[in-house]
DNA sequence: TGCATTTTAATGGTTAAACCATTAAAATAC
DNA sequence: GTATTTTAATGGTTTAACCATTAAAATGCA
């Protein structure tokens, strides 16, 4: 037996983890600032490359941000589950993975959440769902920029789904899956009108059956619908 | 429409996406050794304090390590589920996630992994599996330490599962969900003799299903076997 | 007064040179 | 030959300065 020792040998790491704790806690909260880095200097006791190291991590952890400039500085995030789609990306680009592996993934998470969905589905939850269709009608006009439209589409379903399902874990993880499977074809992204679609009124049938509590539907019709990204971004 | 600038303000930042896109695309492999920070300055024309911040974000990234002393210095990782298991942890502090809701997805991706690997186990298959039940009674003995002996059954069992199931991003996560597990909960994680003879007996019953191609009682099986974490850990 | 411009000061980004603690290997002592 | 000591390389840290960016304050002008 051996007790550890008293001091990090890495004064950046204790720093990660005071402000990193204060976080998680909820001692800081999303959008607080931080002091600038060279009071935090003072107030750890250390030197500006030190801390700055320290930031570094924070960053790149996603747990705040850093601006430039008067009135800069670091900020707390919100949470959100962008760390876990980098880690996927990560994953795919070291040949851990290829496409397809994702794709299926995504579609068996993406059909549990719909099951869920389904089974806590109730009366006052129709709402929601019919917001969403009409939001998502809005994707549907061609004049629309920005990243994969099928993809955007399925990220505001499943973030509906999965927040009707009652574990945001899924959320999390099936947000980052179908972010990664946007980013990982550089290829246009654009998909012609005929195919967006089909993709939007599959989508109102997996709302439809979500919303009559019909879990066996949901699930299939919601499995076969992740897969059909496939064809289309191959 | 705007070009982008073509250099990054941060330095640091075309440093990591350098050495990181070496790494992912081979040209590191994992145990090669990076020169030491001097050298790494004059290769980049930067100054120390810049270059250590990249290698920051690298080691937190866990696509490095680095050593101490002379003969020290940064070595490319081998690829694991480490990052995401932060992650995990990090939802999981941070409120976005219970402990039940963890569970609740290590068993479906558990189920999953089980079915796959149920659905493609052919005859060559059941050699690993019994040398993996023979690894397991090791565990059982009650002299070992580390860790929890249960998850580390499951992670040892899940490994191999999805190495059958062909499909690593289901290993990754699962074990990243698993070691969350063990790791969410503080107290004691000895599990008693009897409850460990029973997840093993459960385990045994697992893998005699898989080497039958039996899909649906595999799937049930898994899905009952990790939920029963929660019982034995809360 | 009210708006545009300029100036200022705070902040993060970077550089440089030095020193310390740790560590593996080389040199030395026995 | 083996144990010990010495050495040198490496990461960890500090300090002090300078640059680029930015928001706010001060100024100019109509």
């Amino acid at each position: 037996m051996h007790f550890k020792k008293a001091k990090q040998n890495r004064i950046f790491q204790d720093i990660v983890d005071q402000i990193q704790r204060a976080i998680v806690h909820g001692e800081l909260a999303p959008g607080e600032k931080l002091p600038s880095e060279r009071e935090l200097c003072t107030i750890f006791t250390t030197s500006r490359g030190t801390l700055r190291e320290a930031l570094r991590i924070l960053e790149q952890k996603k747990l705040i941000t850093i601006k430039l400039g008067a009135g800069g500085g670091a900020v707390v995030r919100e949470p959100n589950s962008e760390l876990i789609t980098e880690n996927l990306l990560l994953l795919l680009e070291g040949r851990q993975g290829t496409r397809r592996h994702l794709i299926a993934l995504s579609a068996d998470l993406a059909a549990q959440v719909a099951t869920l969905a389904a089974t806590l589905a109730g009366g006052k939850d129709v709402g929601p769902l019919k917001q969403l269709v009409a939001t998502l009608t809005k994707l549907l006009e061609p004049g629309n920029k920005g990243g994969n439209p099928l993809i955007s589409m399925d990220a505001l379903l499943f973030e509906e789904l999965a927040e009707i399902g009652g574990n945001p874990l899924y959320g999390f993880l099936l947000q980052a899956a179908l972010t990664a499977i946007g980013r990982s074809h550089d290829n246009g992204a654009e998909a012609e009108g005929a195919r967006r679609n089909r993709h939007f009124q599959e989508i109102r049938m997996i709302v439809y059956a979500v919303a009559q509590n019909d879990r066996k539907e949901a699930k299939l019709l919601t499995h076969r619908h992740i897969l059909g990204l496939t064809a289309a971004n191959e």
